[in-house]
RNA sequence: UGGGGAAUAGUGUAACGGUAGCACGAGUGACUCUGAAUCACUUACUCCAGGUUCGAAUCCUGGUUCCCCAGCCA
């Protein structure tokens, strides 16, 4: 079975099935779920949704949307210790920025802990389940190592009775973290670690987030998780690679309590190159300060992505992308770049910058004088209209589009060259000044009137286009340029640890930048392409007095390679 | 030296016994009032060895390599 899902611009292609989508395509077809099929996000509490998340967003919400089901957005809030309301708040907020409705189910693990503890009851009753007084140490010396079986806790034989007391008193707080456990009793010598008697339960009294101290145990992940799936009936629970090792796990409780049962399918997570994606490596870079937060813009994560510009289209079609697959790969930046840039080519209107400002007079042009250019908004969507842009005798221009000794491939200002002023004028550079170290301080041009717009009347041609900004009317911005975070493809490379390939150069601040006139009182977050430079956006650093630019990405440049 | 997974151009991903395709990257050229975008072309791939078959990336056998698992984390 194929499908099309609306937006590819494929054409007539119905698009090919993943292997996820396969199987629910299957499913469906075979009829294994009489009504809609139910997928659901479970993220836990403990760090900021990264771009690895946005994939398995884009693949639970996406299944849901295009089979005709729906999905959940539940909280997996079962470890108190390291799970905070920040994140809950952060995480809802990512989610729906990246455009995905979960309507009514917003849902908490937290919410089912009464039902998991009746559920925990009918097991120990099946004598499927007992409590453990064995240490973390010692349960970790009885499980045994790859080779050879487990040996079984003397507590495994308790009775019924005892064993539902016990279980009460963990529940009432009767004993000390770590004193007790409440584990399935399955099977010591498995060759799968996680059927040797798994913790179901673990004594912590700690305060969660949201029921407070009306608990004192918490329950393991392997109990929690499908106990969850089931309670909402989801029919695909769909996860990451390292838990294809729990799904017997994840079926044997749920066969043993006989409720129903959903259908785990694990995929590959995303890795990206020059970026780390763990939550915990993540974490040390907030805390230690190697960048300014989790919305840091050269973070990979959703709020960091954000701020640096990145739009949802661009993030939801990269994951459409990628694609998905049971095999570790690592995807070249440059591909989520592409989606990136693609995406804002389209939506973003141009706008004049110069970064690297030097100053130009134009020499034969009047004193005093000002007049209004027409300048084109959007190449790419006429709708977008146009604008007017003031130009006077003095202006700004990068300092990179001049060059006073220039190699045969340079075709922009240079002593005696014509070029175009972006929407203006012919100008040919007649001599610079120069300060007492050699640096070029002011280049001097004349004009001609007759190439006013930017076109010779006498179709004369010029080898290239520079941007400019006038500079009595200019806008001081900062702007920040971001680059990669690390400087090695794969971070972990090198015998250190990862934090000792972190790329010194990720952040340029550049504060003497030079904007023209119609950015005044932009919107935050705004998305701009300064023509020639990239696609710049409004920072939340911005005052009325400065505002802030982020370099989300710089334009494909063939220039710099021709450089080498 | 136990168990569970997986291998297709540089990267990612299709092909479901019948022409190994697409995207990104890289390269070349065209066009251009953004050295952008756009367009055209080029480049390069089935982990290995056997077998089944008219025909194998696909099925079988045996190997190799990589990933995951011994938290009271998820």
């Amino acid at each position: 079975m194929t499908i099309n899902n609306g937006n590819n611009s494929s054409n007539d292609n119905a698009e090919r099935l993943d292997f996820v989508r396969q199987i629910v395509a299957d499913d469906i077809a075979g009829g294994k779920w009489p009504k809609a099929i139910a997928t659901r996000f479970p993220p836990e509490p403990n760090g900021y949704l990264h771009i690895g998340h946005a994939k398995s967003i884009c693949l639970n919400f996406g299944i849901a949307s295009e089979f005709g089901g729906t999905c959940n957005l539940r909280f997996d809030d079962t470890n108190p210790t390291k799970e905070e309301d920040e994140y809950v708040k952060s995480i809802v907020e990512d989610v729906k920025w990246l455009g995905w409705d979960w309507g009514k189910n917003l849902l908490f693990a937290s919410d089912y802990f009464g039902q998991m503890y009746d559920w925990a009851i009918k097991l120990i009753k099946k004598g499927k389940a007992y409590v453990c007084d064995l240490s973390a140490d010692e349960t970790r010396a009885y499980r045994g190592t790859p080779t050879e079986a487990g040996k079984m806790s003397p507590f495994r034989n308790r009775s019924v009775e005892e064993n539902i007391d016990l279980f009460a008193r963990m529940k009432n707080g009767e004993f000390a973290d770590g004193a007790k456990t409440l584990k399935a009793k399955i099977d010591m010598a498995s060759p799968n670690f996680n059927m040797r008697d798994p913790v179901m339960y673990r004594i912590l009294h700690a305060s969660h987030h949201r029921t407070s101290d009306q608990w004192c145990i918490y329950p393991m992940y392997d109990w929690a998780h499908g106990l969850e799936d089931s309670i909402e009936k989801i029919t695909h629970s769909i996860c990451t690679l390292e838990f294809e090792n729990h799904r017997p796990l994840y079926d044997w409780f749920l066969d043993e309590l006989g409720i129903h049962h959903s259908q785990q399918i694990e995929f590959a997570r995303l890795n990206l190159t020059y970026t780390v994606m763990s939550k915990r490596k993540l974490l040390k870079l907030v805390q230690e300060n190697y960048v300014s937060g989790w919305d840091d813009p050269r973070m990979p994560t959703i709020s960091g992505m954000r701020r640096r510009g990145y739009s949802s289209e661009a993030i939801r079609n990269f994951c459409k992308t990628i694609g998905v697959n049971k095999f570790k790969s690592t995807i070249d930046l440059a591909l989520l770049e592409h989606c990136l840039r693609e995406d804002l080519n389209k939506t973003s209107p141009r706008v004049m910058a110069v970064l690297n400002p030097v100053k130009v007079v134009i020499d034969n042009y009047p004193q005093g004088e000002t007049e209004m250019l027409v300048a084109v908004n959007n190449p790419a969507d006429e709708s977008a209209g146009t604008r007017e842009v003031p130009f006077s005798r003095e202006i700004y221009i990068e300092r990179d589009d001049f060059m006073e000794d220039a190699p045969k491939k340079f075709y922009r200002l240079t002593p005696g060259r014509e070029v175009r002023l972006r929407y203006a004028y012919f100008v040919t550079c007649t001599g610079v000044i120069k300060d007492d170290d050699g640096n070029v301080v002011e280049i001097h041009c004349i004009y001609d009137p007759e190439t006013r717009g930017g076109d010779s009347p006498d179709g004369r041609k010029v080898k290239s286009t520079i941007h400019w900004v006038c500079a009595e009317n200019a806008i001081d911005a900062e702007v920040r340029l971001y680059g990669n975070l690390f400087t090695k493809e794969n971070p972990e490379d090198g015998e250190g640890e990862f934090t000792e390939n972190l790329n010194p150069d990720s952040l340029k601040v550049l504060n003497n930048c030079k904007l023209e006139p119609y950015l005044k009182g932009t919107d935050m977050l705004s998305r701009w392409q300064f023509e020639r430079l990239g696609y710049f956006c409004v920072d939340a650093d911005s005052t009325s007095e400065k505002p802030v630019f982020n370099r989300t990405v710089s334009l494909r440049d063939t220039w710099t390679k021709v450089k080498k």
